[in-house]
DNA sequence: TTTT
DNA sequence: TTTT
C-alpha cells in the first residue's frame, strides 16, 4: 500500500565517515551528524538540545562520503528511516535507528586553513549527489 | 547553529493511540504507523519490507489523536526524529527513537460499513491539525 | 553549487490527466491538484482557500498517470518547482509555474459503488511510483 | 479536507530583500532565490538550469529577513506555493506564483571581507526563525 | 562527536 | 539576480 517515508536533515558532522567494504564489492559510509534545538524552559531559560542521527550511505554515496565529507562539514541529508534489530552480546534483542541516505548536498564553505583560507577553499566539483536505484532496492 | 530535522511519514496506524495525562497537566498521545517498501532482490522477487514508527504527540495534538485517529487509519505525519536514551531493568543505557509530531493529516475516507457506506462516511470535521508552539519548545 | 529544490503536495484531481505523446516517443501528462488552507480573518470568521497547482508527469510517470490517475482521487505528489516562460498572443512574455513530479503515490481507497463496496475497491497494484532518472535529466 | 502544500528550497539569495510596511503596520519581505540543477543534454554536455523562486516572507520573518538576509547569501526555506493573480496594465489577468516562508535558516558562514575574513564572519545569533502562526493565518 |  |  502507498506510503512515505522520508527524512530532511542539516547539520554538522560529528566525525569522518567510517567506510566499509563489504563482501559482494557492495561499499557502506557510516557517519553521525548533529541537529539542535533551542528552547525556553519554565523559567526562560535558553536551553539547546542536540539531536545525533546516525547516517547509512550505500554504494555511490558511500564513496561520494568518503571523498568529500568530513568531521564538522554542515550537509543536507535527505533519505529514509529504518530500524534494524540485533542480538547484544547477552542475546537479546537490540534496536538500533539509522537514516538511509537517498541524496546528499554539501553546504556552505569548507572552514578555511591558515594555508588556504575559506575563501578559495570551496569545492569546485558539483556538490549534490543522489543515489542511483540499485538492483535490490528498486520500488517494485 | 541552523539546522533542519525533518520527517514526513505517510502509513496506517497500528493500533488504537495509548494517551496518557501527565502529572502537571500534559497529554501525550502515543502510537505507532507502518510505512512500507518494495524492491526485488537479485533473484527478481518482489520483497516487501514493512518499518514501524513510533509517534508521540503533545498536547493539542494528543487530544485530537485521542478523538480522530484509529487502528488502521491512513495519516500523514510531520514532526522530527528525537532518540531517548533510559535505563533497562538491568541498569543498562538503552535508547528508543521516535517521531515527535508536528501536524497530523487524517489521508482517505473511513472504510464503509454496511450501515454508514464509505461515500457518506468522510469526517465532516477539520482533518489537519498543527501544533501549536508550547512555553517549553518555543525556538529561541 | 548545492542546492534544493522539492516540493511535496497532498490533494486532489480537479482533472482526469491529460496526456500527451511527443515528437521522439516522449510522453507528458498534466494534471491539476487542489490543496486547501483553513484560517481565521481579523473578524475570526472561518475561511477556506483552495490552491491550485500544475502538475506534470514525464516518461513512465506519465504512463502511470494515465493508467491510475483520475478526477477526485487523492494523491501524493513529491517533485520540484519550474517556471516556463512562454509568449502569448499578444507576444508579451507570460511565466506559468508547474510541479515536476518525481514520485507519486495514491492515497486513499477508491469510492464503493453499489456493486462493489469501497472495502474491496481498493487497488491491488503497487500504488507509488518513482520517477527513473532519464538520460537528459540525470545529475551531473 | 485534508491536504499538504509544503515546499522545502536551499539556495542562494539572488538580491537583498525589498521590505514593504503596508497599511495597518503589517511587515513583507520579498526576495528572490536562485536554485539550480544540473543534467547532460542528449549529446553528453552537462547543462546548469538556474530555477528563480519569489519569497514572501510576513511579519516576524519579515523583520528578520530584512535584519538577516542579504544578497549571495544561502539559505534554507521552507513555506507553501501560492498563486497570486493581478490585472496587469492591459486589463488583463496575470499569475504570479511564489513561496510563502514558514520558517528561514542561515546556511554556511557569510562571505569574508578584507578588513573581516570569513573565518570570524559567521553569525552569533541564533540562525533559524519560524512564522508564530499568526490571527489571520491559524488553522482553523 | 558537530556547529554558533 | 545567486552560487561553484
Amino acid at each position: 500500500m502507498a506510503s512515505v517515508n522520508k527524512v530532511i536533515l542539516i547539520g554538522h558532522l560529528g566525525k569522518d565517515p567510517e567506510v566499509r567494504h563489504l563482501e559482494g564489492g557492495t561499499i557502506v559510509a557510516n557517519f553521525t551528524m548533529a541537529t539542535n534545538e533551542y528552547y525556553k524552559d519554565k523559567q526562560g531559560t535558553r536551553i539547546e538540545r542536540t539531536e545525533w542521527h546516525n547516517i547509512a550511505a550505500w554504494r555511490g554515496l558511500a564513496e561520494l562520503a568518503e571523498k568529500h565529507l568530513h568531521k564538522g562539514q554542515q550537509v543536507y541529508v535527505e533519505g529514509r528511516i529504518r530500524t534494524r534489530q540485533y542480538q547484544d552480546k547477552d542475546n537479546q534483542t537490540r534496536y538500533v535507528t539509522e537514516i538511509v541516505a537517498e541524496e546528499i548536498s554539501l553546504l556552505g564553505s569548507r572552514p578555511g586553513t591558515a594555508a588556504q583560507p575559506a575563501a578559495t577553499a570551496v569545492a569546485e566539483e558539483p556538490v549534490t549527489f543522489r543515489q542511483e536505484p540499485e538492483l535490490d532496492q528498486l520500488p517494485f
